[in-house]
Order: C-alpha cells, then sequence, then structure tokens
DNA sequence: TTGTACGCGTTATCAG
DNA sequence: CTGATAACGCGTACAA
C-alpha cells in the first residue's frame, strides 16, 4: 500500500482502540461500553467507573465512521449558505453554527451556493455527506425547493433569519423592521424629511422588511412614500454607488441616505466624495448590518447590529436537540431577537437645509 | 425511534439503493460494482456500462461511512486555521481548498484555532474526524507543535504560506520580500526618503518577509535602517493606530507609511485624519493584502495582492494526490506564487516636503 | 475479467 | 443492569 508524502508510517503510533479492546480492559461486553460512551442511563456506577477508566487508560475513541454505520447517522450538520463578497453575515453564521457543533459533538460540512440555486449540486452534497441536519441561512432559507428537497431526503433543517416561520419548524430571526424603523426615526429625529432609501437584494426577506420599517417610520412623522427616493440595490458595494448616483442626481436630493448594508453605504459614502457632498454636513448616510467596514469608512457609519452569532448558535442547538429525539421547547422552535442600533459619525449632525 | 421536527418518515422516499441492489439489478457481484465506481481499470466495457445504468436507475451513491470504515479513510480533509476579525486571508484560503475537495470528492472540516493554540482541540478534532490529512494555513503553519502532532497521529498535511518549505512536504508560497520591496520601491520613485513601517504580527512568517524586502529597497537606494521609523503591529486596525500614532508624533515624521496589511493601513489612514494630515499629499500610505477594506477606504489603498485562492487550491489538490498514492512532481511540491502590485490613490503623489 | 467471503468498529435487538 | 450476536454497506485478499 503506497502512502504519500508526510509518510508516518515508520513512527506512527499504535491504532486506535477499539470498542472491543476497551471492553476487555474493562471485564465487561461491548455493549456496555457503548452504554456508557452514550451516556445511556442504565449503568451500575460501578461498571460506569471501571469502563472510564479503561477509555482513559486506552485513550479510545469511537470511530466515527463505524458509529455512522451502525447507528444510520451521520452526527454531522450541514450549513448551506451563499457567500457574496461581504463574507460578514455569512462568517457569524458559520461562527454560531461551529460553536453549536463542537459543544455537542457534532462536525460541520459547509455547502456555498451560488446565487441561482443548483439544486443536483445539494443533492449531491446530501449524497455525499449523509448530513443528519442542515442549517439553512438567508437567502436560501426562504427557497421552498431547496426545503422541499430536504423534506423529501428526510433531512430536518433549521431556518436562519427566514421570511417566516415555519409552523413546527425551527427558526431564529431577528427584528429587522422595528430597527429600521429607530434608524429611520433617528434620522428624521435629527431634522431629515427627504431621506433616500436603497434597498437590499430582493432575494433576501430581510429587505422588504427594512423597506417597511422606514415607510412606517415616515408615516408616523406624516411623510409619504416617494418612490423617487428609493433606489433597488443589490447588497453590494456598486450598486450603492450606482443607487446613490441616482439619488444624489436629483434636483432635490435627499438629505440622508438609507443603504439597507453597510456595503452599499461605504459605495454612498464614495459618491458623496466624487460629488464633494460634506458627510454627514451635507448628507447623512446610515447602513445596516455593523459590519467591519462601517468602523474603516471616514467617518464610521450609523448603522444596526444583530446578533447573528448567538441566533445560529441557539438555533443549531434546538436542531441537534431535535435530532436526538428531544423536544424542543415552542418558544426555543421560534426566536426573535432584537437588533441594536449603533451611533457613529455618519448620521451626526441635524442637516443644514 | 423517535424523530424530531420536520419529521418526514411518512413521505419519506425509498432508502437509498446499495452496492448489492445495484449488483442485483446489473447481474454483477459487488465487487464488479466497487470496481466501477472506484473507476479501476479491470472492468470490460459492457459490465461497466451495465453497472453504470443499473447505478443510474437506482440513484445509487456509496454509503461514506461503509466506505469510510471498510476502507479506512475518511475521504475528508481539514483545514487548520486563525479567524481573525479581518476573514480575508482565511476566506480566500478556505475558497480554495473547498474548490478543490469538492473537485476531488473529498469532504471538508473546519478547524478554528485560538491565537494561543489548543494542542488537545486540536487531537480531539483529529480523533472526532479521522481527517485523511490536514491543510494547515498561516500562522498555524508554522507551529512545530502542530506538525509533530499530525506526524504522528499518521495524518498527512500541507502548508499554506510557510515560513520554509519542508523537504518532502507540500507548500505553497507567495513572494512576499519582492513584493514588498516593489511595494518600497514605489514609495521611493515618488520622492519618499522617511518610509515608516508598521510590521505584522510576529506569529506570521510573512511579517518578517514584508520587512526585510522593505529594508533591501531602502539599501538599494542607499538609505539606512533607522528603528525609530519601524513599529510592532499585530495585523490589526487598533495596532495600525497605535503605531501610527508613535510614527507620527516624531519630530520629524515619516512622508509615508508602509503598514504590513490593510487593517493596520486603515488603522493609519485613521490616525492621518486625526491628526489634519491629508492623503497621499501630507503622508502617503500604503497597505498589504488587498482586502476588501482597500476598497472602501478613502483614499483607496494602494497594496498588494496575493493568488491565495489559487495556491489554496493547487496546494490541497496535490495534497490529495498524495493520499491517492500518486507521486506528486517536485515543481508541485514547493510552489512559488507571484504578487501583484496594486496602485490606488493612497499613495498616489509625490510627497510635498 | 469476475466473484466469494471476511472484516472494518459500531449500534441495536433481545434474551438473560 | 448486562451480554451475545446480528446487522450496517463497502473494500479487499484470494480464488476462480
Amino acid at each position: 500500500m503506497k502512502r504519500g508524502l508526510n509518510d508516518s508510517k515508520t513512527n506512527a503510533t499504535a491504532p486506535r482502540a477499539t470498542i472491543v479492546e476497551v471492553a476487555a480492559a474493562a471485564g465487561v461486553s461491548i455493549k456496555t461500553v457503548s452504554r456508557v460512551v452514550n451516556r445511556e442511563a442504565s449503568v451500575s456506577d460501578r461498571t460506569r467507573e471501571k469502563v472510564e477508566a479503561a477509555i482513559q487508560a486506552l485513550g479510545y475513541r469511537p470511530n466515527p465512521s463505524a458509529r455512522s454505520l451502525a447507528g444510520n447517522r451521520s452526527y454531522s450538520l450541514g450549513i448551506l449558505y451563499q457567500a457574496p463578497r461581504e463574507f460578514g453575515y455569512v462568517r457569524n453564521a458559520l461562527d454560531g453554527v461551529m460553536a453549536a457543533c463542537e459543544a455537542e459533538g457534532y462536525a460541520l460540512l459547509m455547502r456555498p451556493c451560488q446565487d441561482v440555486l443548483d439544486l443536483d449540486g445539494v443533492d449531491q452534497f446530501l449524497a455525499q455527506t449523509r448530513i443528519d441536519g442542515a442549517v439553512l441561512t438567508a437567502p436560501i432559507c426562504d427557497d421552498d425547493q431547496v426545503m422541499a428537497l430536504l423534506t423529501e431526503r428526510g433531512v430536518p433543517f433549521c431556518q436562519l433569519s427566514p421570511a417566516a416561520h415555519r409552523p413546527g419548524g425551527l427558526s431564529a430571526h431577528a427584528d429587522d423592521e422595528p430597527a429600521s424603523r429607530a434608524l429611520t426615526e433617528h434620522l428624521l429625529s435629527l431634522g431629515h424629511r427627504r431621506i433616500g432609501f436603497i434597498l437590499g437584494h430582493p432575494d433576501h426577506s430581510s429587505s422588504a422588511q427594512r423597506l417597511a420599517g422606514y415607510l412606517r417610520a415616515l408615516k408616523r412623522h406624516g411623510l409619504r412614500k416617494d418612490a423617487g427616493l428609493i433606489a433597488q440595490g443589490y447588497f453590494e458595494f456598486e450598486s450603492g454607488k450606482a443607487c446613490a448616483r441616482r439619488l444624489l442626481k436629483r434636483k432635490h436630493r435627499p438629505t440622508a441616505i438609507f443603504a439597507s448594508n453597510d456595503e452599499m453605504a461605504s459605495g454612498v459614502l464614495y459618491v458623496a466624495r466624487e460629488l464633494g457632498l460634506k458627510v454627514p454636513e451635507d448628507l447623512s448616510i446610515v447602513g445596516f448590518d455593523d459590519s467591519m467596514v462601517a468602523e474603516r469608512t471616514w467617518p464610521p457609519l450609523t448603522t444596526v447590529r444583530q446578533p447573528v452569532t448567538a441566533m445560529a448558535d441557539a438555533i443549531t442547538r434546538s436542531l441537534i436537540k431535535s435530532l436526538r429525539g428531544h423536544p424542543v421547547a415552542a418558544k426555543d422552535q421560534e426566536r426573535h431577537y432584537d437588533c441594536e442600533l449603533v451611533l457613529r459619525a455618519s448620521s451626526g449632525i441635524a442637516p443644514s437645509e
């Protein structure tokens, strides 16, 4: 049998101990060892201690492949995500899901998806990995075809920031709408009356929610929706630039612009500079997400922070709990999280109109 | 057997076909099916076609757990990385490694590591996942203890941007030193003579290489090293700010600052603004990595781009090739990549001294 | 070129 | 509470 580079055949350690050796060392049957390893209840304390000692002594680690084969589950989850240039949301989601998986002894397999979803690719992923469950991130969490496929394959899943909670499903959701409203109120309180709005990518349900919050705030202040102040962006820097140009070219240009994420907000900032507008004196700008760029631009961006990592962690734990056959309390099936307003200099000052 | 939410027991599809059923359908033995699946040579065309038809018809997919158990390998790799706030390098590395794994039918398991490496955690990772090989990213790729552990466990690995290639090992490496030199020459050609330098994190070998390139360029222009112009940073925004303050407080302040990455460069930019210095008129700033912030700051940062994704992809493919027992050509064992200078406005103009 | 039979290290059934 | 023993699905000597 050929082996590759870094060959360590000669100085390799002894092969890992198996359950049989542990059983022999502890003077019990392998089933009992299995019981101890899997924390089943019906084992006497004396036996458990003996077994645990043997496990310790031999450095025993159950073989995941054997476990999977015999148990007909893989002890691993998958996470499906779209990977835009701005990786903030996805990265936070990953952090949370990974933390949960590690804590619960699950492995995590990642599946990046393209803008236009490749269903066959996902199906292949399911076949190759045999994951026990999946975490769906936005906007994939709202894709009916993906959910149908998972259901067909018998793979339970949870949704991170979906458009709507599915009865009997698992989801974590940040309240974008109130946050967006508060952010808009902030601008209104500074005296702004013509506030431009740059929509996010239409596939993301949060785009609509952020718009709704913006409109609601305007309404509460007796302002009517002005379609000319609303531009369709795609959550990307360049689209933020394009929208900003359109909005700022109006003869009655807005005194403030609310971009649906920080990337686009930084695009607005770029265009403001091109046009010689001072921020925030001539133009207030706010973003959303509190991504890394929000602290790096000048002036730094007023924005909204979502607890994505915590949301992902929590929902993943619920998923695993459910995979283990434990009931998940109703309040843990549909979780809601508040967002936090982060005030920085880009919105700062009352408009000089 | 209890199952959790999203229960699809009732409307689930038939369980996946096994090799036995395929063999039956094709009228051959399971060994023959195995041969076809694993692309072994000694199968007649007629038989192969029959088997492939049966596989197609039944939608057969080999069970990875069974494969792993019987074959004593997991068909999966691990990637070890440190996850700083600035995720650019890691993310590019991930992209490359994942592309390679997907192309080669390997799964990828991720192992984020803390600044101070938890060896036991890594060992646990190896035990739980039984990965066939590992990709080490900077700065973990230079950690002797990790490499010793992997060797002891018989897990072959490759290194992404290590300090030095290990004979018989696998590594991909971008030539930081020449790039750093070119970047410094760029500043020198603009007329700068007092160029501050902010070092990267000492754990990263690239930090030393970037310094070396800087010093070499100075020397070629007859300038001597001035310790007062060199500050120790840690690849982070805040450390860039701190170093910039120190450097710019000198009575004879530098007219340009070379920060060892873009994050720190954006920190320098921040401090320049605090001090009322115009960039690039009063101070030229250059970074390294061409991360996302480099395009978002104002002015955008002159920097250096490394082909990290391509490097990661290539080295991972070599690793997999070697895992399969195929020889890896010498030129593919130690790969060198050129960096690319990215000129933007932050360095732009000759110093007004 | 093809097939048989065994083993991989667990989980699970069912009897003690 | 504990233990034989049969799966689980595939790779691989070895034989044909």
